[in-house]
DNA sequence: TCAGAACTACGAAATATTTCGTGGAACAGG
DNA sequence: CCTGTTCCACGAAATATTTCGTAGTTCTGA
């Protein structure tokens, strides 16, 4: 484990937008983080996307590889991190704390499949052993 | 049901502070959203919350009932709605539209009781039975 | 070699968010 | 009635976010 996680900023909604694709195409250019927001319904310019990454350079949010020409931007904040961040948010600003109120929102939108109900009941189980 | 529900704005940072207090309060006068706020840690000016009100009151997000000299606003944003809301947004931004990975995360935190596991384990049932 | 394409850096405009001060009206009580 | 208090409206400053244009550099292919 490391000494120091020293936390990185709760990123913005256009932020958010950028790090998705990095989370789904891994290390990219900027060219390619571009390209995939054109083929979505994005329309934005390319400066547009390079000025984010730069600033989010800046915070601390995406890595930079400048050995090359075209620069190579990865994530720094994962995915993981990012979904216990802003998931520990939510619950604090919008659920009054209450995580399993939280829950039972998500389940309720009734988009799960069985396969995931499956794997939720798999580790209620396990969380209603540790209880005893 | 009613004919058009106009979607009210994902409400920003500060304004859910402002929601969280009307949420626990029920209406309540700008004295009474600002003194609560006092109550925890927060430094705000009087005016500060009076404007946020205000363009809260623009924006739909909040009422005013301005009958008497200290107008009384409440939360037009529900809780329940805002909640739907932002559990929509970080499922489709976060958690690459899978709300069982959220689940899996807002359970994995270990905050919840045996009497909240009982209770996600019972929609968890309904679930399955619906799912045959 | 040289025109055009592909890059980055930088600056800055356009918005959106957050915060508060001032001014004036309404009210309370001495 | 005065005076101090409580309130709202308004304006605007201070930041933060979002967007893109321009300039300069490096590379590529005819």
């Amino acid at each position: 484990m490391g000494v120091v996680a020293i936390d990185l900023p709760r990123p913005t909604n256009a932020e958010l937008g950028i790090l998705r694709v990095l989370w789904a195409l891994g290390p990219s250019t900027v060219r390619r983080v571009h390209e995939f927001l054109q083929g979505e319904k994005a329309t934005v310019g390319y400066t547009t996307v390079l000025k984010f990454l730069q600033i989010m350079h800046g915070k601390g949010l995406v890595e930079r590889d400048d050995s090359e020409r075209a620069h190579v931007y990865s994530a720094q904040l994962s995915q993981a991190a990012a979904q216990r961040q802003l998931t520990r948010f939510l619950v604090d600003n919008v659920f009054d704390g209450s995580s399993s109120q939280l829950v039972m929102q998500a389940l309720g939108g009734g988009r799960a499949s069985a396969e995931e109900l499956a794997e939720i009941r798999s580790l209620l189980e396990r969380l209603e052993q540790g209880h005893t």
